[in-house]
DNA sequence: CATATATCAGACCTTTCCATCTGAAAATAG
DNA sequence: CTATTTTCAGATGGAAAGGTCTGATATATG
């Protein structure tokens, strides 16, 4: 099975995304995102506890509780995400799995890769949260399969 | 943990290589195989034989037998063995995982990762295994690491 | 203060991927 | 034909990711 995220990542994207569509001041918490995204609660729980951890969300217990953004938006990008939950090993790693592949002991693959890998970087780094919750916010489309009201 | 290729797939793709290095009329034992490329020899096992059935490897059982390129190494693209191993959901699905997201019902990343999807694509299909056996026969630093001669 | 509601922490179960083991079947060499 | 060398096929073991459960802890509200 190839592919580029963890499904504990994936969920972690959708929820930031989903928190940063909500007003400002308002704690979400795991039971409706549970259910408005499909993402099982209890590890979705564990999830935001990560990205609590990593200062990227703010929690607060008992009623009205739950999660929000621990910065703005626009200070927030995906790579924060990712590397909060997934790691930047995939940023260094062989293509091919050759343990000593290096740029002084390149494989064969291993500029051709080093680009694209750098494109996939550029696009988590440049990319907000913010810009994302602006698009959503612009598209009811978007809207509606984010389940925002 | 993000990666791009499973284990078993970065396996197959050095194998193929390491054959491709071969003489053309040669049978490469996985013994020979698993020794020079540091892979766990029973599972290179397995992951040949599906090489097989897809028609990418050709066997031949008992003294002599082995492994070798079904094909010329110019009609084997790097796509044809990630296929074989992983299959090509990495194509379709969603980056943020939303199960929903098409072309006609986008993700907010949709576009954007659409793009940088197909230039991987496009590598993984245009270049072929003879490409990078020429590179490997043509740098002496690549034969040592592959454990050529 | 008491109660209800939420996260938090840790142990535990399940599934998938990685890897091993065993014996059979086929092909070569003598 | 026999012995040896290899792949082939299926069952089994182990590790990591995904997912669940339970009880503790904190906080808002009446």
């Amino acid at each position: 099975m190839s592919l580029i995220f963890s499904r504990q990542c994936e969920y972690a994207l959708q929820a930031v995304l989903y928190m940063s569509a909500q007003p400002e001041k308002r704690f979400t918490n795991i039971v409706e995102m549970s259910d408005r995204l499909g993402i099982p609660m209890p590890f979705l729980g564990k999830t935001l506890q990560l990205l609590v951890q990593k200062k990227i969300l703010q929690s607060q217990k008992g009623p009205k509780g739950g999660f929000k953004l621990a910065k703005v938006a626009d200070e927030i990008a995906l790579f924060h995400v990712v590397d909060a939950i997934d790691g930047t090993e995939f940023l260094t790693s062989c293509v091919l799995g050759f343990p000593e592949c290096s740029s002084k002991n390149p494989c064969p693959m291993h500029s051709e890769w080093g680009r694209l890998r750098d494109r996939v970087y550029q696009m988590l780094a440049n990319k907000t949260i913010a810009d994302i919750s602006k698009e959503i916010s612009g598209s009811r489309q978007l809207r509606t399969k984010l389940k925002l009201v």
